[in-house]
RNA sequence: GAUUUGGUAGCUCAGCAGGUAGAGCACAUCCCUUUUAAGGAUGGGGUCCUGGGUUCGAAUCCCAGCCAGAUCACCA
């Protein structure tokens, strides 16, 4: 067995080895189980399923590859069922069919014996329907493409009930890989969160806006308030942090002369993390010169509303128990509005002693820390925001809170900013950006002050910022988009996770194991290297470690286990090991 | 970070008034030979997450740790 021999057989299951011994027996039968050239298919599973019932003409002569599912296997007939990017179809083999001369080890052994599920193969046949009324591939000939080692799970599923569903979500979100062969609606989730964005940024360059790349690699981290990663970069000695936001980046863009600029970004955020947080996660910004905050309510729900058609042909989608409606026009609130709205309490004349006094009687946690700004905020996330199923605009923000948004054109102490919410999470966030570098520079000074009364989240000043919009950003409408938060919305998922192929996860343990030559140098015979790896003593050190009369009882009872043939150690040969 | 639930075969899960580890699918061998989550028979497969403790005896009870999920805190 010399596939077998760089891996130790004590590590691999039964089915895994089974498969290798397949492996082997392909080579010998001079067939190249991983080969190199191409395989021309000239049809999809979809195609067939979708066609062939209304002209059973077509597909005569076709050649299609994908991955062996299910196999049922009768004697000289059998049927499988191959999944490719589409979806899935049923195949019939028979043995005559495959086998035209006097041999027939194709279907006897390469077919029946050593092709399994997960295994990929092309073939070339023609569409039949069966008398149970199932459109199926007769196949002529088939090729195999691709050996798989690893058994997958075997999902079932009848009149829409799924059987033995793949479900662990640690194993479905570290492999999902496995989790997107086995369940098929995944691949789906990710195709409809792949169309959201294409639908945004056709809607933004019909607008003639341009799509730009700005520094994830920033010296100074800004437009946002959240704690970055930090990093270093050596041929410059100095420290550099993710992104949080690209927002001043794209300002400077303004600056510069672009009408209208935007970008899918990737940020980082050295968060907590759970169902609607990631570290690393996309949201797009967009900058449009003379505009508005009223003018961009008015884009985002455009932009919005048109996502939901170019995903769903519809705007109305199922979102848990709630039916959501992305229909224009949305509700809009104020956020004194809507505190009153869900309070009864008009808090916009109220000072912070008395907004303190407010959130007390509403039984909201506040601390020392917070300014009369996060006060409002938190009351609105206690009692609006997860009330607001249908999307909703919340309107005129405290200052406090918005450090880069402009002073209300009327109402004295709020400005002119925007969030939309939706199932009771919020999706976007915009403003009319502060263009006057005065009131922008005290807005920083503002917030280091907030920084200093222990608010870790407080901005950081950024002078080449102040600089470029000293030299005059015109007036700008600024937006920002949770991508991922807004895909969880559309594609009805409970978790971020649903909506990332590879959300963060902590590392595998991975287990050192020491080489054979380790042990063999510590006088272990050949025969029980192998036990002493399965019976948990991965190195050299931890079998020193070793308590001798513990291992020798652990190899015995391999030994018996395993049927071992070799003479059991002596315990005197076991302490001799250890020492 | 806090609370809580879980970790048993490749997968989905049972087992827990402590007493030799179970099922279905998957896998192997044989029979059948156009089936539909599933034809029949037989069989192989487990460091019951890890480490301690209690006990004559622990998958089961206790403690600690690791990993994951949920809720809360923070945040998008």
């Amino acid at each position: 067995m010399p596939l077998l021999k760089n891996q130790s057989i004590m590590e691999l299951s039964e089915q895994e080895i089974i498969r290798r011994h397949s492996l082997e027996e392909l080579y010998k039968l001079g067939i190249d189980p991983y080969p190199s050239e191409l395989f021309e298919k000239n049809v999809t599973t979809k195609d067939i399923l979708a066609n062939f019932p209304t002209d059973n003409s077509l597909y005569q002569d076709i050649s299609i590859a994908g991955r062996i599912m299910t196999r049922r296997i009768m004697g000289n007939a059998s049927f499988a069922e191959i999944q490719d990017a589409s979806g899935r179809v049923q195949l019939y083999f028979k043995r005559d069919d495959i086998c035209t001369g006097e041999d027939k080890t194709m279907y006897n052994v390469v077919f029946k014996k050593l092709l399994d599920i997960g295994d990929i193969i092309g073939i070339k046949g023609y569409v039949f329907t069966t008398q149970m009324g199932e459109i199926t591939i007769h196949v002529k000939e088939f090729k195999i493409l691709c050996k798989s080692l690893k058994p997958l799970p075997v999902v079932k599923e009848k009149d829409g009930v799924t059987y033995d569903a793949f479900t662990d979500p640690e194993q479905r979100y570290r492999q999902r890989y496995v989790d997107m062969i086995v369940n098929p609606q995944v691949r789906e989730v990710f195709i409809k969160r792949t169309k959201l964005v294409n639908s945004i940024r056709t809607f933004l360059n019909e607008k003639g806006y341009l799509e730009v790349e700005t520094p994830i690699l920033q010296p100074i981290y800004g437009g946002a308030a959240a704690r970055p990663f930090k990093t270093h970069h050596n041929t410059l000695d100095s420290t550099l942090y993710l992104r949080i936001a690209n927002e001043l980046y794209l300002k400077r863009l303004i600056v510069g002369g672009y009408d209208g600029v935007y970008e899918f970004s990737k940020d980082f955020r050295n968060e907590g993390m759970d169902r609607f947080h990631n570290p690393e996660f996309t949201q797009i910004e967009l900058y449009v010169a003379y505009k508005d905050y009223e003018w961009m309510m008015n884009a985002v729900e455009e932009m919005v509303e048109r996502a939901a058609m170019d995903m769903h042909g519809k705007t109305e989608i199922q979102v848990g128990e709630n039916m959501i409606n992305f229909c224009r026009p949305w509700k809009r609130y104020t956020m004194y509005e809507a505190i009153q709205h869900f309070t009864g309490i008009d808090i916009s004349a109220m000072d912070e002693s008395q907004l303190r006094e407010t959130a007390c009687k509403l039984e909201i946690k506040i601390d020392d820390t917070m300014g009369r700004g996060k006060i409002i905020d938190t009351i609105f996330g206690e009692k609006c925001e997860p009330k607001l199923i249908q999307p909703t605009f919340i309107t005129d923000y405290p200052i406090e809170m918005s450090p880069l948004a402009k002073k209300h054109r009327s109402k004295p102490g709020l400005v002119e900013r925007f969030e939309a919410i939706c199932n009771g999470k919020e999706i976007c966030n915009a403003f009319s950006e502060l263009n006057d570098p005065i009131d922008q520079r005290k807005r920083f000074e503002a917030q280091l002050e907030l920084g200093k009364r222990g608010d870790e989240e407080a901005m950081v000043l950024d002078e080449d910022f102040l600089r470029a919009i000293e030299y005059g950003m015109p007036p700008t409408a600024g937006l920002g988009i949770g991508i991922d938060r807004l895909a969880m919305v559309m594609t009805n998922s409970q978790s971020i996770q649903d909506v990332l192929f590879f959300p963060q996860m902590r590392p595998e343990k991975k287990v050192v194991v020491a080489s054979d030559d380790e042990f063999a140098a510590m006088g272990i015979p050949a025969d029980w290297i192998p036990v002493i790896i399965k019976a948990g003593y991965t190195t050299s050190a931890a079998l020193k470690a070793a308590n001798p009369n513990k291992l020798f009882n652990d190899l015995c009872g391999f030994r018996k286990k395993l049927k071992m043939e070799v003479a059991a150690p002596t315990i005197d040969e076991v302490k001799k090991w250890v020492s």
